[in-house]
DNA sequence: CTTGACCTTCCTGTAGCTGGAAGCATCAGC
DNA sequence: GCTGATGCTTCCAGCTACAGGAAGGTCAAG
């Protein structure tokens, strides 16, 4: 199967599919031609990958994630640990986007927003407030 | 007074504020001896880029932020509208995260986490679930 | 006069791709 | 067999917002 299809199966884009070859995640097969060849198991990989990288996991936790799916001995605890770590850093992010929600939503309500030129918001980035 | 004492003041690490006069958003003065000189009005601005920054505007968006600051009679409204849009950003942001934090912890909930190689989680990510 | 802290510029690297150019391969239609 | 469209290849550049480090100039203190 080329590139193309494997994109189409896999949701992601022949260009990402090509950059992940570029960095050793999931190198493919090459015909005569020189073309990529993709059969299911390749397939199937691009999936995890794609399902991993939009639940949040980096590049490199993709890496770790797909050697421990291919090893079929491996303990659940690993895995595990892998998704604890980045629930922490999730919990964490939410937190600051959570304050920094109420902040801006704080001043743009204090805002008129009329053209007259007071504006609470740029006063409190100035400092001034 | 020096870059280093306008970082000190502003909380910006001096190769940001370099950073920052390279793609034009706040130039300095200089004195004879090459050397950036910086007064109450820089430091001023650079605070100000440092809050919105940590308020999470994007740099072009602080460009935009600077130039409604420095623009005495702009309407109140132009300031609201950015800070409406980017927290229109955030919410939506949020929504995901939240999304993801759902779908993780309800995985690593029902991954044994033991020396054992069944794993709801690589279930998941490999889509045979 | 030397030492050390500070300043300058420039180059490189980060994450994770995306866009584009130049050049073959393949295929459908005529 | 030829033509044009599409798809494949590689490589290079660029995106965000800096951080690290090298090579070298400057300045104040002892």
């Amino acid at each position: 199967m080329n590139i193309g299809d494997a994109a189409a199966r896999s949701g992601l884009p022949p260009k990402t599919i090509r950059y992940y070859e570029s960095i050793g995640l999931l190198v493919a097969d090459r015909r005569d031609n020189g073309y990529r060849d993709y059969d299911e198991a390749h397939v199937h990989k691009l999936r995890f990958l794609h399902r991993a990288r939009s639940l949040g996991f980096s590049v490199a936790e993709c890496r770790s994630l797909l050697s421990l799916y291919e090893d079929r001995g491996r303990a659940s605890a690993d895995v595990k640990h892998l998704a604890m770590t980045k629930i922490a850093d999730i919990d964490r992010k939410l937190a600051e986007l959570q304050a920094l929600r109420i902040t801006l939503g704080a001043l743009a309500a204090a805002c008129h927003g009329d053209d007259r030129p007071e504006c609470p918001i740029l006063d409190d980035l100035a400092g001034t407030g």
